[in-house]
DNA sequence: TACTTTTGCATCGTGAACGATATAAATAAG
DNA sequence: CTTATTTATATCGTTCACGATGCAAAAGTA
């Protein structure tokens, strides 16, 4: 029983790893048709919140690093649903603002947390059993994030 | 409120996205030293519990592509971790089995998931609350997991 | 004011993930 | 026993994710 804790079902981190593949898996019938990937599609719900951020904000609220943020939106430029603009007060800051189509993509997406409840429900049954791990969870990246910080102040 | 559900706050799947990264994130400090990184420990995971299995099994236990998988496989044959051999009844079979560095590293890796609880615990209080959400998680994935089945079977 | 440090973003390289496609071997069908 | 289909793996192209590094603007310091 030495290696027991190695085995992978004791593992928690990979049901995490999993659950999150496959549940941005489940979004694919929707997001393909608008022409997004699930990360986009997250960078659009922060922006639907709040328009004209810098990258720097919306890389935070999505937990991510700029240098993944930055590449991701040039793409989501380059497909036009969002234009950067030099930030006014501080000229080094990006400012990312929806276009027409950015802003009428809102629209078409407005199902979409329904949809995916409904293939949840029609698989696994209860949503609220589901939903009583989201406290959990914050607790979990919150902790997460702050052993980062901590981390980075070390060196 | 139109558009409540399109809030990040309410999306269960950004929190799973966010934990899994989070906390294949907190194993860097454990695997860097190591030379391997997470998924490639998952595969190690799998061969220690039984040597000697085809790139199928091994990508199925783990839920994830071949095409994933393969060339994991091959930066780990690379590193010295494994080696695949034709398979004798069935040649289209790749058999990936342990080296000696990949054996040894068992050892190595003994005291990972210990650790990592230790980690949670220093910040986020309780591991119960946590391993609370397994059943769960395990009941997404299935769910899940049969979705994508059913999916691949209509066309 | 001149110098140093920090900050915001971008670029580069590597390793996943995965859809699409290819190829050869095994299996099924005729 | 052919021919067709399925299966096991591999390759390719695109998008993330992130550590390392670069660079210019802003902020802090002497």
């Amino acid at each position: 029983m030495e290696y027991e804790q190695l085995k992978l079902d004791n593992q928690l981190c990979f049901r995490l790893y999993t659950a999150a593949r496959l549940t941005m898996g489940a979004y694919h019938p929707y997001l393909d048709p608008l022409g997004i990937t699930y990360p986009q599609y997250l960078v659009l719900l922060v922006l639907w919140e709040q328009d004209k951020q810098p990258v720097n904000d919306i890389a935070h609220k999505l937990f991510l690093e700029t240098n993944t943020v930055t590449p991701l939106i040039q793409r989501m430029e380059k497909a036009g649903l969002v234009k950067r603009t030099k930030g006014k007060e501080d000229t080094r800051q990006r400012i990312v603002s929806l276009t027409k189509k950015g802003i009428e993509m809102r629209e078409q997406a407005k199902h979409i947390p329904e949809c995916l409840s409904a293939d949840i429900i029609k698989n696994e049954g209860s949503v609220e059993e589901i939903s009583q791990m989201i406290p959990t969870l914050d607790k979990l990246i919150a902790g997460l994030k702050q052993q980062l910080n901590n981390k980075q102040i070390n060196n």
